[in-house]
DNA sequence: GTCTATATGTTGATAGAC
DNA sequence: GTCTATCAACATATAGAC
C-alpha cells in the first residue's frame, strides 16, 4: 500500500539469481535427505554440496522443514504423471505397460526423489499435509477403479485391485530405492539402462502375461 | 592370565541384567533407526524409550555404531531364515509359495526389523561389512540358481531370474517399509492379518498362476 | 551395574557488515 | 544478494561417585 513500485517487484536478473539457488539448495537436499533423512541432514551440508555459504541457505528458505515440503510438494507432481497413463478408455495391456515403463523411467532418472519419498513413508509421512495424504488416497482410489473397471469387463482376471496397485508400486520402487540391491543381484556396480528394460520386461512378462488374457 | 576366577566369569544374575538390558537397548533402538537413520537417531532417545539413564547405554555399548551393526547381524539372519524354503527338490509352486509366505509373515512380525535394512539400503548400505556384503551376493546368487534350474527343466516359464528375485523381495518388503501406503491403500488405519493373507493370495496368484505351469 | 555431572564438539538459526 | 561471526541448544561420549 506505501510500499514504492521498484521494492515491490523484484528485478529480472534478481529473479534468475533467486531461482539458480533455490534450484541448486533443492538438487543437494534431495539427495541428502534421501539418503539420510530429514534430522540426519544437516543445513552445512546442504550448503557445502550447493556451493554456497550456510547462512545463504537461510536467505532462500525460512528453516530446514520448509526445504524439506518443498520437496515433497514435487516429488508427489511427478508420482501423478507416471500415473496418467492408466486410463480407463486404454486396453489394459497397453496402459500398464506404459505405467510399467514409465514409473521405471522415474526410478532410473530421479533415483533421489524416489529414495527421498521412500524415506519419508519410512518415518511414516510425518511431514505429509493432510491435503497431501487426501491426494493420494484420491489417486490410489481413482486408479484402483479404472483395474476394478477392467475386471468387471473381464479384461483382466480378477484379483484384489489395491493389492494388485501395491504390487505395481513395489516392483518399480524397488529399483530407484533399493538400487543398491538390485545392482547387487544383477551383479553389477551401477544398474544401466539395459538392466532397467530387463526389469521393465520382465515385470511386463509376470504381471500380463498372467492377469491380461491373450488377445 | 593374571586376572582372578572371579573377574573373569561373570556370575549368572550378571549375565541376566546384561542380556535383559542390552535386549530393552536393542529393540527400542532398531524402531528409531529405523523411522529417521544412524544419524538422524539421538543415543538420548534409545536411552529414554529403553527407561535407562544414557550412561548405561554406553556401559552395554561402545558408542552408537556398535549399536546399529549388532542390529545389521540380527536382519540378515532373520532375512536367510525366509530364503531357506526355496530349496531345488521342492516343486516351485510349493517353495516360492511359502517363501512369499514367510516373506510376508516377517514383513508383519518383524516390521521395524524390515524397515531398519531398508533405511540401510536407502543410505547405500555404508554400514555393511565386506563378509556381510559378500554373504547376500552368495545367497543371492545360489538362490537365482535354483530358480534358474527350475526354468531349464521347464518347471516354470523362462524370465530373468535376477528380476524375478527382485520382484519377490520388492513384493513382499513393500508390505513392511510402506506399510503406511499399504494401509492408506486398503483404506484402514493399520494393516491387519487378514490384509497379509489377501496380499500374499494375490502375489502368489498373479507370480504363480503365470509362472508355473498347472499341473 | 547405576547414575549425575560434565567435557568437548556440532547444529540450527540469526545479526549485521559489505 | 553475499558472507563472516556468533550464540544458544543440543549432541556424543566420559569421569567418577555410589
Amino acid at each position: 500500500m506505501t510500499g514504492k513500485k521498484t521494492k515491490l517487484s523484484k528485478s529480472n536478473s534478481e529473479q534468475r539469481i533467486r531461482a539458480r539457488n533455490e534450484a541448486k539448495i533443492l538438487k543437494s537436499a534431495v539427495e541428502l535427505f534421501s539418503r539420510k533423512g530429514f534430522d540426519g541432514t544437516r543445513i552445512a551440508e546442504i550448503a557445502e554440496a550447493s556451493g554456497l555459504p550456510k547462512a545463504n541457505v537461510y536467505y532462500y528458505f525460512a528453516n530446514k522443514a520448509a526445504i524439506y515440503t518443498r520437496l515433497i510438494e514435487g516429488v508427489l507432481t511427478g508420482w501423478d504423471r507416471a500415473l496418467e497413463h492408466i486410463t480407463p478408455d486404454r486396453e489394459p495391456r497397453e496402459a500398464l505397460s506404459l505405467y510399467i515403463a514409465a514409473k521405471l523411467d522415474y526410478s532410473r532418472k530421479h533415483a533421489s526423489e524416489s529414495r527421498f519419498f521412500a524415506n519419508e513413508m519410512l518415518r511414516g509421512g510425518k511431514f505429509l499435509s493432510r491435503q497431501q495424504k487426501r491426494h493420494m488416497k484420491e489417486i490410489t482410489r481413482e486408479y484402483a477403479r479404472v483395474i476394478e473397471g477392467w475386471m468387471e469387463e473381464g479384461k483382466i482376471v480378477r484379483v484384489d485391485p489395491n493389492h494388485f496397485l501395491i504390487m505395481l508400486w513395489a516392483t518399480t520402487q524397488f529399483y530407484a530405492d533399493f538400487s543398491t540391491v538390485a545392482a547387487a543381484t544383477v551383479e553389477k556396480k551401477h544398474l544401466t539402462a539395459s538392466d532397467f528394460e530387463t526389469a521393465r520386461s520382465t515385470i511386463v512378462d509376470i504381471i500380463l502375461n498372467n492377469c491380461v488374457p491373450p488377445r
